[in-house]
DNA sequence: ACCTGAACACCGTTCAAGT
DNA sequence: ACCTGAACACCGTTCAAGT
């Protein structure tokens, strides 16, 4: 035919909107096809299979983030807006989390992401072995989080008023710490949820960093009463 | 009829064993069925449903996690532990980080993890609203670690090979500190890696923990000239 | 109380064939 | 080059019926 039906891109902005109406689950091939005005089996023209068309789907949930190249911020901010955006364009669309959680696609898009957190921590003085652990670290913890956060959302897939109120039996009787925390585990103020745990992180870099570098250049501190050095505790590892 | 052909802690087991020898995706109700010598209509009568026989599984993987309760060690030595104990308890079954993570299953077993971590924090000085952010942190931490470590172990699912190439390609072009870190983030030195995003966290939680008490008690520091306050750049947030 | 048989409404994928 | 029609080999789930 000289005229092709659809287009590659046309296939994933349908499946995009698919995902918003019925969810991950929802997302099949033949009701894709039907949106499309095709049959299903003619998306395996376009995509080998049902795999490869999700990973697209995940590659294009981060198509926005990190466009512009962060200017000449400090890295802690620059870690900052790439989590906040990373964030939002998971929640951007129903499931988002779980797609992208569940591939491990190497697009522009995704190394775009990666090679921008990687440059922050490059400036907050942790060497490349590290880095790429902590980026993956950084991206656990977002992935994690608007994950729950989907899931307790709108589209939750289980009951939250069961399962809250089985929580409360449990911790109530054996679970005093889980108990005391209640209020803040089930807490829906999800911004503020998302900053604490990533400040965790940046706090881990900082100090980490300031490690590293203590110990890269000894012969600056040593025996000069290093701040902070008298009373931190002899460490023990392994 | 006087004696039941199975039991429901038989399904689980069964369950586990499908898991093992099929993965996620081939742990199936007809098969399970098959392995335990009844019809799969008849697995409904023990579960409502597939998705309480996977959460039945994911409670049953943690069932050995911080049995006897940690003794008198710090509360960073604590929760290097439990973070060793979940890891090795995921990697136990095939699937199990996905298992898991597909999962928020409100279980004695979960809640005696959650509360184990939560005592750890406590320990640490962190309040009860932090400890629980904190808590999934290292949750979302280790199900990520972990996903990825099954991702690309003995049954990956994609081709690691071709993967590789696709991202050395791509970085080698456009994404420089991808490329300089290419060997860390191919590495397979799991045990290595996960310590190091652990210790991340851990050192988040020292900075954090020291800073609240530093702000709690600011009569005790305030014109002292306290340690490292003198080099800290201001603040600049949201 | 516990299990079966038959059926329903779906899946992803293959493949020869159309245009 | 792009799409269809028909079919294959599965799914989870329901439900009346058996014992």
């Amino acid at each position: 035919m000289k005229t092709p039906k659809i287009r590659r891109d046309q296939v994933i902005q349908a499946a995009l909107d698919l995902l918003d109406q019925e969810g991950l689950d929802g997302l099949t091939l033949r009701k894709l096809a039907l949106a499309l005005d095709i049959q299903a089996p003619s998306l395996y023209w376009h995509f080998s299979g049902k795999q490869e068309l999700i990973d697209a789907v995940a590659d294009a949930l981060v198509m926005n983030v990190v466009l512009p190249q962060s200017p000449d911020q400090p890295w802690d901010s620059r870690l900052r807006q790439i989590a906040a955006e990373l964030r939002q364009a998971l929640l951007q669309h129903r499931d988002g989390a779980r797609v992208f959680a569940g591939t491990y696609v190497v697009s522009d898009n995704v190394l775009r992401v990666s090679e921008a957190m990687l440059e922050a921590f490059a400036l907050a003085g942790v060497d490349v072995s590290c880095a790429s652990t902590y980026s993956f670290s950084v991206l656990y913890y977002i992935l994690g989080f608007v994950m729950e956060e989907q899931a307790l959302g709108p589209h939750s897939a289980f009951d939250v008023t069961s399962r809250k109120t089985a929580f409360e039996e449990l911790a109530k009787r054996s679970y005093p710490r889980n108990w005391a925390a209640q209020e803040s585990i089930f807490s829906t103020d999800f911004d503020a949820r998302f900053s604490t745990g990533l400040e965790l992180i940046i706090a881990g870099v900082k100090q980490q960093a300031s490690e590293t570098a203590r110990k890269a250049a000894p012969l600056l501190n040593a025996g000069k009463g290093v701040a902070g050095a008298a009373r931190r505790r002899p460490e023990r590892r392994g």
